[in-house]
RNA sequence: GCCGAUGUGGCUCAGAGGUAGAGCAGCUCACUCGUAAUGAGCAGGUCGUCGGUUCGAUUCCGACCAUCGGCUCCA
């Protein structure tokens, strides 16, 4: 007999030989039935495993997200089974799972159209009534290497090559289908009941865009029909909260094949913008931050001088001005540095914070362009901070705490990645190690959970990013912070010390933002279009009934555009359910009703956008107070962020 | 950039080898109306661009441009 402790802790004996199949079983049927695989000592394994020795074991079931997880690879193993009995020839590529579903990479000489995809799907459904078990075979390499060599499994045998000597290799294989695979898997095929192939999309093998680019098939499954159609809803109504669709719909921003990611901002769109940028401006200048505006367009030599000639030129935009080569700033920091050196600094007068709202201009890859998330040029909300080296810890802090602060105010969750030297880079692995160190120290100081990226830092420094996620779970970097020791040195920046010397200042970039397009698109669909007051291009619209109420109508109107409050006037001859109507899906936070009963008593008729239904009736002074209230609280309306 | 798909009036979309339609929006007229679409009429497109095939192309073919889904999550 052995031992086996459960997950609550729980001591139970069992055979030796006992599989967690039979384990699950002995706990509970109702668990055997939703069993479909097992923890042993923190590594996952199939039911069918036998325990020979003492373990902590977890019983793992498809209503856990690793339970899912295995659904969704055996269902991928079955998705090429399929593929493999409808296109023979097709090489396998690899079929992981990901996080709302699963994909698998084919190299085949047959180009898959959607159409395919039906096909495949019904493939996939007769041969998951076919009830095959996965069975899990452990072989040598010679053995895996000459049966995946035999078939022509190129792919495979170059995976098979790549692994370490110690690894034990195993094979999967349900009916007449094998694949190499850790695992685990299902017991079978029979708990394959809900799932659908979602998208083609063309993959460079292992992602290097030097290797073959094979055909990609995304799909996705759940234990339950219900679940998967709750998913593919869920998907629909992302849709409808695409910025690219809103930007459209509620006339904020467009797009031109005359300027391809170079945005234009349409008169409600600029209002959002200035709104961000008036909102930053007071939260900065109540921080210690001085605002500066630096050239979009400099000289060659100073951009051999930062290194972006070098580092960053196949994204730069360039221009020839009297026989001489200028270049469009990728980047706001050069202009920052000759502000910078403008003068004799010191000591006493770091740390400098200094803010920019740059336009910069990027040339991004034509197939990276996403309506404002990925555009050509944009404003960074950008700042850099001179400093004592004394000074880099609470400067970092005070940045951390800053971003923080800002993504509260919009109600954005995010998450913090660490990057670190990337290949093309330049100064000293000390500077970079000491960099680097300071910022994972702030922010284990701050107790922020952070993950690493490594060799995705800047040319110039490593960096702390924030992503924020949009409505379709994709995350987008926003905010970032930046330490730099390079700049100063590359620019012989100074400031006199106590000693009366000279030093080197230490140097932060950072953006709260990121870019004010991208922030924007992600407003949004955070909000689904429906932007909370301070940010609400109309925040009222006024509907007189009929024309004889439009001149009280009108003095409304002027009343509250005194009073700063961004205001229209319906005076269409439309019925007043339909100036409503227009009303709501123009998504303004407040329309009043006028006719009457207003105009007789020097009233308005309050309805707030998304809570239906009559309005309520109050003074002109009560509302005022209640409009100028939800704006200066940045409140967020309810109703517009639901979960997509 | 690479793979695949798409490109028809402001928007959403239908259509066919013989030079184009619908709904919404727009304009005009009538209705002056109480919380999510009043009715009628009018106007609007060299069918992404450039070539080719054809008696004839927006429809077929090719190139280009733009847009969309991907190209990171490692058997």
């Amino acid at each position: 007999m052995i031992q086996v402790t459960l997950k609550d802790g729980s001591i139970r004996e069992v055979e030796q030989g006992t599989t967690i199949g039979e384990l699950a079983a002995a706990i509970s049927r109702g668990l055997a039935k939703i069993a479909v695989a097992g923890k042993v000592n923190d590594k996952m394994k199939d039911l069918s495993y036998k325990l020979t020795e003492n373990a902590a074991v977890e019983i793992v079931t498809i209503e856990s997200e690793e339970g899912l997880d295995v659904l969704r690879h055996s269902t991928s193993h079955l998705m090429a089974q399929a593929v493999e009995n409808l296109f023979p020839g097709t090489k396998l590529g690899i079929g992981p799972t990901i996080a709302k579903g699963f994909y698998y990479d084919f190299d085949s000489e047959h180009v898959f159209t959607p159409e395919d995809l039906t096909l495949i799907e019904k493939e996939m459904g007769r041969l998951a009534k076919e009830k095959y078990s996965y069975e899990r075979r452990e072989v040598s390499r010679a053995e895996a290497l000459s049966y995946f060599g035999e078939r022509g499994e190129k792919y495979k045998v170059e995976l098979i090559e790549g692994l370490p000597e110690d690894v034990p290799i195993s094979m999967y294989t349900q009916g007449n289908f094998t694949d190499l695979c850790a695992g685990p898997h299902l017991p079978s095929t029979t708990s394959i009941k809900a799932f659908k192939l979602m998208s083609l999309a063309g993959a460079y093998w292992r992602g290097n865009e030097k290797n073959k680019m094979l055909q990609r098939i995304y799909g996705t499954a759940f234990a339950k029909q219900s679940e998967l159609e709750d998913h593919l809803f869920k998907l629909e109504e992302a849709k409808r909260r695409d910025h690219r669709k809103l930007g459209l719909e509620l006339d904020l921003f467009s797009l031109h094949e005359e300027g391809p990611g170079f945005p234009f901002f349409h008169p409600k769109g600029m209002i959002l913008r200035n709104a961000l940028e008036d909102f930053w401006r007071q939260e900065h200048r109540r921080r210690g931050y001085q605002e500066i505006k630096t050239p979009i367009i400099l000289n060659r030599s100073m951009w051999e001088q930062s290194g972006h000639w070098d580092h960053y030129k196949e994204n730069m935009y360039f221009t020839e001005i009297d026989d001489q080569d200028y270049a469009v700033k990728p980047m706001n920091c050069p202009g920052g540095m000759i502000m910078y050196k403008t003068k004799l600094r010191s000591y006493r007068d770091l740390p400098l914070r200094v803010g920019e709202l740059g336009l910069v201009h990027r040339h991004e890859l034509s197939g990276a362009l996403h309506g404002l998330l990925r555009v050509r040029n944009f404003t960074q909300d950008d700042a850099h901070l001179f400093m004592l080296p004394s000074q880099i810890k609470e400067e970092l802090i005070g940045v951390i705490e800053l971003v923080d602060s800002f993504y509260k105010v919009f109600g954005f969750e995010y998450n913090v990645e660490l990057s670190t030297r990337p290949e093309d880079s330049m100064g000293s692995d000390e500077d970079w190690e000491i960099a680097t160190k300071a910022l994972q120290e702030a922010l284990e100081d701050k107790g922020i959970n952070y993950s690493i990226n490594p060799g995705d830092g800047a040319f110039y420094g490593p960096k702390i990013d924030f992503h924020v996620k949009d409505c379709l779970d994709r995350t987008w970097q926003c905010g970032t912070i930046q330490l730099d020791f390079q700049m100063p040195e590359k620019f012989d920046l100074n400031y006199i010390g106590e000693d009366g010397q000279k030093h080197r200042p230490v140097m932060v970039h950072r953006v709260v933002y990121g870019s004010i397009e991208r922030f924007i698109a992600l407003l949004t669909e955070h909000y689904a279009g429906a932007f909370p007051a301070w940010l609400a291009p109309v925040q009222v619209r006024i509907l007189p009934i009929s024309e004889r109420h439009h001149e009280y109508g009108k003095s409304l109107a002027s009343l509250l555009n005194e009073l700063d409050i961004r205001v229209e006037t319906d005076e269409r001859k439309e019925k007043i359910s339909y100036k409503i109507r227009e009303a709501q899906t123009e998504k303004i936070p407040f329309a009043l009703v006028v006719g009457d009963q207003e105009a007789e008593s020097k009233m308005v008729a309050v309805r707030r956008y998304g809570q239906g239904d009559a309005g309520q009736k109050m003074t002109i002074d009560e509302f005022i107070a209640l409009v100028q209230e939800e704006i200066k609280s940045k409140k967020v309306l309810k109703g517009s962020q639901e979960n997509a």
